[in-house]
DNA sequence: GGTTAGATACGAGTAAATTCGTATCTAACT
DNA sequence: AGTTAGATACGAATTTACTCGTATCTAACC
């Protein structure tokens, strides 16, 4: 079950490959290394590498059909966040959902986002 | 500041260990293999090896006054699991916790669950 | 048609994480 | 004192994640 779509887990470099993607849409290496660049120092191979690996995970789709190849997100930013999160809490939380919710609410917590948090528990309700 | 409290982060291996470790307390060698044989089939020189390298780490701290050394967390399992989830939340989540508490809560969250996090909500906003 | 800018492919080197076999040391039993 | 059970130390092999240099290919310009 290694591919089950529900076990998308992303490595470190390739979560801020992915973050871009999400951001800009689909994108050539260059495009996205222009990106990258601008907080990191990393290599336009580098950048090219880990796509081509990602492209061997399943992790992006491929359009190869101009010269510069075009990489999209193969899964939304929404299921790897969630991909991600039930990982770490059956690794850290012991399967518990509301002990991680507990442990990421602290008092530097802004009003709004404890009122936006407020409404998602109202809706969850029904 | 490689050793900044505030960004402890064992890899997968150490955090089974460590599991362990909050959960019975302190504990020599033997005693943690012996648990973590209970679910997995890891040698007992691998488990040994694994709490050399978290105590280089300063991940757990040992007491060598006996033969059999005896293993501790070196930081709470609270501490622990908050340095993670500001980890994912900085990597994944664009910073916002919310975003996360969000995405965290599903359709599956119990009223009790959701009980206790408004309780929380609440607390907080004093 | 030759040059070149800009792209991908490939291979290799480094580092970290994980695994475990073997060596060695020592306390305690006989 | 010798044997041994049970502990740590050490080193090596494997795997995965990164990193990047170099080779190569090709479209387009002159």
């Amino acid at each position: 079950m290694a591919h089950d779509k529900s076990s998308v887990k992303p490595t470190e470099a390739e979560l801020t490959l992915l973050n871009v993607l999400w951001k800009m849409g689909p994108a050539t290496v260059r495009q996205i290394h222009d990106v990258v660049s601008l907080t990191q120092k990393t290599g336009y191979t580098t950048v090219l590498k880990i796509l081509q690996i990602m492209h061997e995970k399943s992790l992006v789709i491929r359009d190869e059909s101009n010269r510069a190849h075009v990489y999209a997100a193969a899964y939304s930013e929404t299921h790897t966040q969630s991909s991600l999160i039930k990982d770490l809490i059956s690794k850290a939380f012991g399967g518990s959902t509301s002990k991680l919710v507990m442990r990421a609410l602290d008092e530097s917590t802004s009003a709004q986002e404890i009122d936006d948090i407020r409404q998602l528990l109202n809706s969850l309700e029904k």
